[in-house]
DNA sequence: TATAAAACTGAATAGTTAGTCATAAGGTAC
DNA sequence: GTACCTTATGACTAACTATTCAGTTTTATA
């Protein structure tokens, strides 16, 4: 799919990658405002004129990179198999969220970090943009728990109510996994955060 | 126990109060870097000037704020009751925590946003100490978990998971509550994350 | 009220950084 | 090989901001 393109334009997509790439690191370890274009560029390889040639500013950069991730985890959700039994189609989204973030844990800390800078009343297009799928990635969840509640399956609880909670329990194991060293594998905490969602603490 | 101060010791520790209540809006509004000290200075309705005799630099100021507050969140988790069956225990503990978010949203605000940068490695020594608060509050969470499992109360899961299951729960509701504009009342979902928490989604 | 100490002010300083642009280098097509 | 077009470079600019400090105002005391 990434054929008949030109190799000007392979190598046009690939640097932009690169960039993105290394914005990425800079932006987790440091946040938007303390990350330096210039440490971009130079941990991308590149001068600071050059990024200028593929995005239009420090903003745009970031806010391409957030979206280019917000939109492979929509997709990620959507390949997991909607014809499933709800039941476990939510076992496999806890599989699968642990996984992504696993994968993507500088994604993780964009976004808790900088999540509050999202909030209404921004003029800006891609930030509205941005709002709009954290919203409908919210909601992706929630139809789940909708189903999962109209088969039988889960309690008849407000099905917003298990979204926040599920994704609450995902986002905090996530986050101690990070703050102490990342070192075990996230992905092996599937089972405990199945049991907890569904489960409960209580004996 | 604000007595025995002399007038200008009470006018200075209530203008110290003001700055750092002026500093909590901003910060929870901007982050860290993007917060500026004049933007302080000035909803405190002081000179710049004036808060460097206060506060050594920009970073004293925002430790100093993050410090009070957790001091205070862990003071709130001390005055629950510890002679409490540790269930009655946990359902105080979520109530209390969603009230001092539901108080504290500028400080849940901060934290969520900085929280990255408070990671091991860090020479400072009032970001060290925070981060030894942060996780004696974490143990205390747990120490309440352990209690609960030994009076055979909740499931034999690791109190560490427990507790992280938790406070995330508790993280994602405030979240939403503060994304959705703060209007209804966090505290009202006492209940329902209670119920979450401890009966689990499962029907 | 006079005096000294404390607290305040805001202009000046020193440093940083996003974004620009003239110039250079590299690639493409004939 | 040459003329042209695209992309890269990095010094430069303009704007911003943390921190300082010399001079001013306020307060406490006697």
């Amino acid at each position: 799919m990434t054929k008949n393109l030109t190799r000007r334009e392979k190598v046009k997509l690939a640097n932009r990658e690169a960039i993105l790439s290394a914005a990425e690191e800079i932006f987790a370890e440091k946040g938007f405002y303390a990350a330096t274009v210039d440490e971009i560029a130079e941990r991308a390889e590149f001068s600071k004129g050059a990024l200028y040639t593929y995005f239009k500013n420090k903003e745009d950069i970031f806010l391409s990179l957030v979206l280019d991730k917000v939109d492979k985890q929509k997709e990620m959700n959507q390949g997991l198999g909607a014809s499933l039994a709800p039941m476990e189609c939510i076992k496999r989204l806890i599989r699968a969220h642990l996984k992504f973030f696993e994968e993507n844990k500088e994604y993780f800390q964009i976004i808790t970090s900088e999540r509050n800078r999202f909030k209404p009343g921004t003029k800006n297009k891609l930030r509205r943009e941005l709002m709009k799928r954290f919203q409908s990635y919210l909601k992706d969840v929630e139809g789940l728990m909708k189903a999962a509640i109209d088969k039988g399956d889960l309690k008849n609880l407000t099905p917003n109510y298990l979204a926040i909670a599920l994704i609450g329990i995902i986002n905090s194991f996530t986050a101690q996994w990070i703050f102490t060293g990342s070192e075990s594998s996230l992905q092996e905490m599937s089972e405990v955060v199945t049991k907890l969602f569904l489960e409960g603490a209580k004996a």
